[in-house]
RNA sequence: GGCGCCAUAGCCAAGUGGUAAGGCAAAGGUCUGCAACACCUCUAUCACCAGUUCAAAUCUGGUUGGCGCCU
């Protein structure tokens, strides 16, 4: 039974670790395509501030859904999803292992455990109705009708969180359950896939030096340019993809809002902020393997045979390698 | 050497007799259709010593350190 499932390896960590390039790596010893778990990199035009990887950098092997959108269109979990799933279903088709790579755990986890998003259809209108309430009567009145409608989400979920009291009041409109219940099954779900889940990771304070040295590169790369180039073709700060890190603080410069300096600051420091959640998010997933680079002296080839030992263990590959 | 000013958490900073605001950073956490999002929790006895007082970060004296001016 447990050899129906298809291999999965998931490879992650908190931004500018080293995914990339030990992804590749990976890759190339086991025959793997990856597939970016990332909700920036999708979109064309946005290279340097998401650290996209280049086609050099590919060396070969296939990547997928990076590049597939153009910034003004709408991502989320859902439709990553989807896409993830054909992309395992084809790669798995063509004999090749699916190696999930990227920083966004939330996107992981929806395809590692396959999570059930499919049962409400996003309604707009009652959406907006819930967004004025909100800003008229307060985020309180909100989190006090959830409070009936779901109290068990209603005690989970903060009432200045307005986005979360927003869908768990959604979903009960909907579908006339409660989303806390949802969770809860969902919860309970076991993969579909055979993976390992593996999480690069590094001291903190390292961490945060490569953090600002990335930041800096970007600048010498041509950050400034990008975003430029990206508000001239009319993108603005309400879209998602404009929301993302080094995109959100280089148009607040170009807005006259801060200085150059002072928006490489901020962008260092929410960067720092988000890996920093990232971590506190991959922690709290089960199956986790840590991967601290310290314990292979930082060494990638060290690293990369215990990936491959870990990866045979639990059968995911067999090729010798 | 003299005169003046200052000394509150890692940083910035309120408080001028009644038992330490706030912001930032750091740290921890939540997350099941916007997730590089949104949200939550949290850190001091006020440079040191002595005194006045029922009560002092707040008043007095001294010590140390810093800043400015003068000779």
């Amino acid at each position: 039974m447990d050899e129906d499932r298809g291999p999965l390896i998931v490879l992650t960590g908190p931004t500018a670790v080293g995914k990339t390039e030990l992804s590749i790596r990976l890759a190339k010893r086991i025959g793997g395509e990856i597939i970016s778990a990332d909700s920036m990199q999708v979109y064309r035009g946005m290279d340097i501030g998401s650290a996209k990887v280049t086609l050099s950098e590919m060396r070969g092997v296939p990547h997928h859904l990076i590049d597939i959108l153009e910034p003004d269109e709408e991502f989320h979990v859902v439709r990553f999803q989807e896409y993830a799933k054909n992309c395992i279903r084809e790669i798995h088709a063509r004999g090749n292992i699916p190696i999930l790579t990227g920083g966004t755990g939330f996107y992981i986890q929806a395809v590692l455990y396959d999570i059930d998003f499919t049962e409400t259809r996003a309604d707009q209108d009652y959406r907006k109705e819930l967004e004025r309430l909100a800003a008229s009567r307060g985020p309180e009145y909100l989190h006090q009708m959830l409070q009936k409608a779901d109290p068990e989400s209603a005690d989970a979920i903060h009432a200045n969180n307005v986005k979360r009291v927003i869908r768990a009041l959604e979903f009960y409109r909907e579908t006339g359950e409660k989303i806390s219940a949802h969770n809860e099954a969902e919860r309970q779900k076991k993969s579909p896939y055979r993976f390992a889940y593996f999480v690069l990771n590094d001291e903190r304070s390292r961490l945060y030096a490569n953090i600002d040295r990335r930041v800096d590169q970007m600048m010498e790369r041509g950050l400034l340019q990008e975003v430029v180039r990206l508000k001239e073709k009319g993108y603005h700060r309400d879209m998602v993809s404009m929301q993302g890190l080094g995109y959100k603080e280089i148009l607040g410069y170009l807005d006259g809002e801060t200085t150059l300096d002072e928006a490489i600051r901020i962008l260092k420091r929410d960067t720092r902020h988000f890996a920093k959640r990232q971590l506190t998010w991959f922690r709290r997933e089960k199956d986790v393997i840590w991967v601290d680079k310290d314990r292979f002296a930082y060494d990638d080839g060290k690293i990369l045979e215990y990936l491959l030992e870990v990866l045979q263990e639990k059968k995911i590959t067999d090729r010798r390698i």
